[in-house]
DNA sequence: GTCTATACAAAGATAGAC
DNA sequence: GTCTATCTTTGTATAGAC
């Protein structure tokens, strides 16, 4: 896609803003002061606040690869337990790059409670995200790792319950030591 | 304490709302026309909108018995994972008697996000919850429970972490089977 | 203790000039 | 494509009668 100067400044701008201080918290008025624009131009391109919500939405997470980091498709019984580490760096790795990711992504969840159409979004996130997970420990079961719990769907939320048990940790900025507790709860996984 | 009927139906709709719309969406207004009274009437009773929604917090949290569920005086060797899968019997019990708590609570840490003074109230409760857990897995251990994580401070993180996952799902409404997730986290915890 | 009426600020959104 | 000016609604909160 082709964006706007204009157009990507607001983005960032709502994106920052709607990170640091809640969706509900940031007005159209905040943002076009802080992006130093007008209400008038920035209504121009969006038609209104939710419609900008859901292109930052899209826009943080099309630049996000979560293929890459659940793909199965090079793990191996001598590597595999380096493969699943590496998931709980991903925590230090985003906010080293982006110290706002946590906190966006939170707000993005919250937000799906109370809206429909960025909830939509949510769900093929989430329709996305679940079978990965469930390709990836059905792999690992194939090359004869030993998994406590056989049943593979219930693997799986588990380990999407902790691994977004983490996440909203971050996003709420209480520290703790993610790479750590995943490390932890990985090896309590595995016979 | 005695509060009267009109405190208490302040309260209760208060409570009521901000589970189901949110804090921020739920306005003064839409408090007096759901209660049936007036705005000068809420205003006598509570100076502001956050001191409201701190008053329901603290009524909601003191009907909340935090340490009988993870008191660790009655478990034996013999009865302690029966014991500790009560704890994941707290989800459908809780939702069965008030199908608006984990909604509360999901509201309640994201203002706490917001507001030092709720944040406060957070941190208390955190400050309680927290040291309940690393009793009752020291205990585990003193009694012989052969834990796969030594260190005891990880471990209750991990539980911390994982539950915590567990009441924001439900709060967000997605059905999970928390109960059996519960009992599949626990016994990968132990040998 | 409860009400009505009102003040005041801020929100989202639009119209129309340039 | 960007601006200023303006509309309309809604929000929190207060004053003062009963």
């Amino acid at each position: 896609m082709n964006y706007s100067k204009t157009y990507l400044k607001i983005i960032n701008t709502a994106y920052k803003l709607i990170a640091e201080n809640g969706y509900d918290k940031t007005s159209i008025n905040n943002i076009v002061k802080e992006a130093g624009i007008s209400k008038g131009g920035l209504y121009h391109y969006f038609k209104s606040k939710e419609e900008l919500f859901i292109k930052v939405v899209e826009y943080i997470f099309q630049s996000f690869d979560f293929i890459n980091i659940f793909n199965s498709s090079t793990i191996t019984i001598d590597n595999y337990m380096d493969k699943l580490k590496n998931i709980g760096k991903m925590f230090s790795l985003i906010d080293a790059q982006d110290e706002n990711y946590f906190k966006f992504q939170n707000e993005f969840m919250i937000q799906a409670l109370r809206d429909e159409n960025i909830k939509g979004i949510l769900t093929e996130i989430y329709n996305e995200f679940m079978p990965m997970i469930e390709n990836l420990f059905l792999h690992l079961k194939n090359i004869g790792v030993s998994l406590r719990e056989k049943n593979i769907k219930t693997l799986s939320e588990k380990v999407f319950v902790f691994l977004d048990g983490l996440m909203i940790y971050k996003g709420f900025g209480i520290s703790l030591d993610c790479e750590k507790l995943w490390n932890s709860f990985l090896e309590d996984l595995i016979i």
